[in-house]
DNA sequence: TTGTGATCATTA
DNA sequence: TAATGATCACAA
């Protein structure tokens, strides 16, 4: 098959989402000859690469959303037997220079998560890849409460930043979103501002949103 | 080199 | 066993 072109409305991609649900991965990608790795082990991007080639959506690493003409962002969410998810979702770089008047409103998390298509794979660790199963993926925004929540926690974790306190944070902080090592190893190293307002060197980081967060939003959609 | 797609794997 | 810190492939 093709590389399918972008959907170009909401609909349409709805179309497409309820059309692989529950497909294996490994079907999916047999459908459109696209690679299938036995492990995730040095392909950890895979089901998400996978999903957005066959939906339609822009490749590569662009500042914009997956789905650019309507304004969407699609995340492949694990999930346990259980239902609960396995992983945390990795939202954006935390910036760590540069923060002059940088808000929340201008902020990446809040153009990121603006409008999510979540996308549920049934992936616990002992299904190889190729047979983990898609779920019936669904459109998000997040409500008053949740956008309080993500505010409260860039503003609390980015003032930290700001004060040149970058080395004190690490994954504990934060209620729904936390912030972690984003890079291809320990030894990379990035601008932020130091404790005596200088540059220091440090590891990139990442916003992620917690588990627990992602959790109640797939409740809270099955529940509807 | 940096950002996007994430999961791996050790620690607590 | 959940969560934090570490890591991997690829594109621009």
């Amino acid at each position: 098959m093709l590389k399918p072109a972008p959907p170009t409305s909401v609909s349409e991609l709805l179309q497409r989402v309820e059309t692989i649900a529950g497909l294996t991965l490994g079907e999916l990608a047999a459908q459109y000859h696209f690679k299938s790795p036995d492990d995730l082990l040095r392909e950890k991007g895979w089901p998400g690469q996978l999903l957005e080639y066959v939906l339609g959506a822009s490749a590569g690493s662009k500042p914009v959303p997956d789905f650019e003409h309507i304004g969407i962002e699609l995340k492949t969410l694990p999930l346990s037997y259980a239902g609960k998810p396995l992983e945390t979702t990795y939202v954006s770089v935390v910036p760590l220079t540069n923060l002059t008047g940088l808000t929340w409103q201008s902020s990446s998390v809040k153009k990121k998560l603006n409008h999510v298509l979540w996308l549920p794979i049934l992936a616990e660790r002992d299904i190889p890849p190729i047979d983990r199963t898609i779920g019936t993926g669904f459109l998000w925004q997040p409500d008053a409460q949740q956008e309080a929540q993500l505010q409260r926690d860039w503003e609390e974790q980015i003032e930290l930043i700001a004060l040149g306190r970058v080395d004190e944070i690490s994954g504990h902080l934060g209620e729904v979103m936390q912030i972690r090592p984003k890079a291809a190893n320990s030894k990379v190293l990035t601008d932020a501002i130091g404790p005596r307002g200088g540059l220091i060197k440090t590891l990139p980081r990442g916003f992620y949103l917690k588990t627990q967060f992602t959790h109640t939003i797939l409740v809270n959609q099955f529940a509807n």
